[in-house]
DNA sequence: ATAATTAATGAAAACGTTTACACAAGAGGC
DNA sequence: GCCTCTTGTGTAAACGTTTTCATTAATTAT
């Protein structure tokens, strides 16, 4: 007994029409009258037919399928963004399909070559780097891809992002108003935008309280817990000018720094104060309850996927950038991670 | 200037030679001369052009793509078991699409509907049931799919588990060794095998040492933190005959009881010890590095794919589950969360 | 009554591939 | 010189849809 799968060909026979009108009855069924609509859908119960959407797709030219290019799909950060990004796309049916592009440019590359070969309708990139096939579209032509978590400079495609330049600044400058004056900060890669504006946040709210920042206090890490604990290692070895404070460029490095803090008898707050990045769900439980700067990340992947339906939507229109980007709010969860400087 | 993407007749065109001679230039280069092969890739570079998978694959009905279904993207337990899994499928050109079906059986029907629609070719379930569609297959007939992280009892479907009664009972027996004896458990949901499984391990642990399992000291959670905080305080509140130890079925519900005990004052492990269950990457990381089972993630995923692949390619050959279900190993981590019995 | 409109349907083209089959030309064996 | 093989290529059918266009029947307007 071999397995047959029903076409419409078997729905129309079924029901003694032409295939065309099986069609209608599904997709235009007012243009149908009701009779025959009648016998189309107990033809199709009959049949057990399920439309093969492949065949339906590429008569309609489209794929259904969302690319969204994310460096490393295992960092809790980007699955809330991801889910918000979900719930929109399936809403309006379309399918989302995952690049886990581990930071390889190859990867990415890879996953771009699917706009072209129809196997993803539009693209939304976390990955904060363009995509070498992207990068060359010709003049004029803009691609259905939206930006989101970090900007790419001199690339005006629709763009949501945080203001990491400000969080940063009230992160610095609420341990500045703990009395804190020797704040260490550990950012991100190098190769990061994300970095750079933090960086500069941090550097503004130190000058806004007449601090010089002292080059040796800011320290690359990677956004892991093992990279904030060998900063902090290096940062606290020297008891005698060690830093008050950290400021770190993600919830697992100031994770880290607790741990590394700890390890050397440190107390938290009391000895050194962390403020961390994103707010994790861990964030709220680890021991002591880190003070982080809020990353709505929900919301982060609705309006991605918002601005990318309203791209799609406007067949030829013009994606008027109004406001581009577009800038969603962050917020200071004040823990109990920082405290008073130390006497 | 209207973009108009390049087609195999375009590159047939420009090369001089039949479509047909393109695409077998493409795929079975060799029985194509030399020096059309070289046209056609000229042709190639000159338009640009890209195959369009789609239509390839209605030819050749397939759709290229391995269906995922997970209970939650947000949970870092699952993203190592598809960062295995992904890598297997895409080194055999399979693209996996991640269906989250929030425990929904509504969307788990709505995404098992995807291999009827030739929008899937096979399907990955890490949710514990068998979506609705599927549990109606004709006798005989056996769907790609392959089963992982949980067995579903009386469907002998491929399935690669661990074995959570042998875990649950190691846990609990290094508790037991450690001199504790009133000893609590915070299982999984009750709809869960997991939990019945690991409950028996527990139990079986018990009664090896004589002791009567107490129903009282078993807690029904749901894997979050919140709900390991929730069951702690419960049980520690009567500080007469509160429990020694907590045998948890997540390490999100350990780091829960953790933080309820300290909470309350307690010192993990001076007053409670704590194991949790996966060794998710914060376990390492938190205060006290906690005591867990290990689960091997990607070994997990790795295995599930691998069996799919097989499943795959034997076309119509009985996918002998010779051992059936395949066990990969777990381990006991024991770290700092325990230590001997208070007097 | 007849012309003009509307409603419901079917035939066939199209989407971009892969591949079964047919065919032509050249190579080799007698 | 003829038959057979091999090699390379083209023609056309198929995959399962949606949709344009034409056709018929039924309704309405004149």
């Amino acid at each position: 007994m071999i397995e047959k799968i029903a076409t419409i060909e078997d729905v129309a026979e079924h029901a003694g029409v032409s295939i065309a009108t099986v069609s209608r009855a599904l997709h235009k069924p007012h243009v149908v009258s009701e009779s025959t609509r009648e016998k189309v859908q107990t033809a199709i119960a009959a049949t057990g037919y399920t439309a093969n959407v492949m065949a339906r797709n590429l008569r309609l030219n489209r794929s259904g399928m969302i690319l969204l290019l994310v460096p490393d799909i295992g960092n809790p950060f980007f699955s809330e963004i991801l889910s918000g990004i979900e719930q929109g796309a399936s809403k309006a049916g379309y399918n989302v399909l995952i690049g886990d592009t581990q930071n390889e440019p190859e990867r990415e590359a890879t996953y771009a070559a699917y706009l072209r070969s129809n196997q993803a309708d539009a693209m939304i990139l976390l990955n904060g780097r363009l995509p070498a096939p992207l990068a060359n579209t010709p003049r004029g032509i803009i691609p259905p891809v939206v930006i989101a978590c970090e900007r790419i400079p001199g690339c005006n495609l629709p763009t949501v992002i945080i203001d990491n330049e400000k969080a940063a600044f009230s992160a610095t400058k609420h341990l500045l108003d703990l009395g804190h004056s020797r704040i260490a900060h550990i950012a991100g890669p190098a190769s990061n935008i994300l970095t750079t504006d933090r960086v500069a946040g941090y550097r503004r709210a130190l000058a806004e309280s007449g601090i010089e920042a002292n080059p040796s206090l800011i320290y690359r890490g990677d956004f892991s817990i093992e990279s904030g604990i060998s900063a902090a290692r290096a940062l606290l070895k020297d008891s005698k000018n060690r830093p008050t404070a950290f400021f770190c460029s993600s919830d697992g490095m100031a994770i880290g720094v607790i741990v590394a803090a700890k390890e050397l008898g440190l107390r938290v707050p009391h000895d050194v104060s962390v403020v961390g990045f994103d707010d994790i769900h861990l964030a709220a439980n680890y021991d002591p309850p880190l003070t982080t700067v809020r990353q709505p990340r929900r919301r982060l992947g609705e309006q991605a996927i918002s601005l990318l339906l309203a791209r799609l939507d406007k067949t030829g229109a013009i994606p008027g950038p109004a406001e581009n980007p577009v800038i969603v709010p962050t917020e200071l969860i004040i823990r109990q991670s920082t405290g008073p400087c130390p006497a």
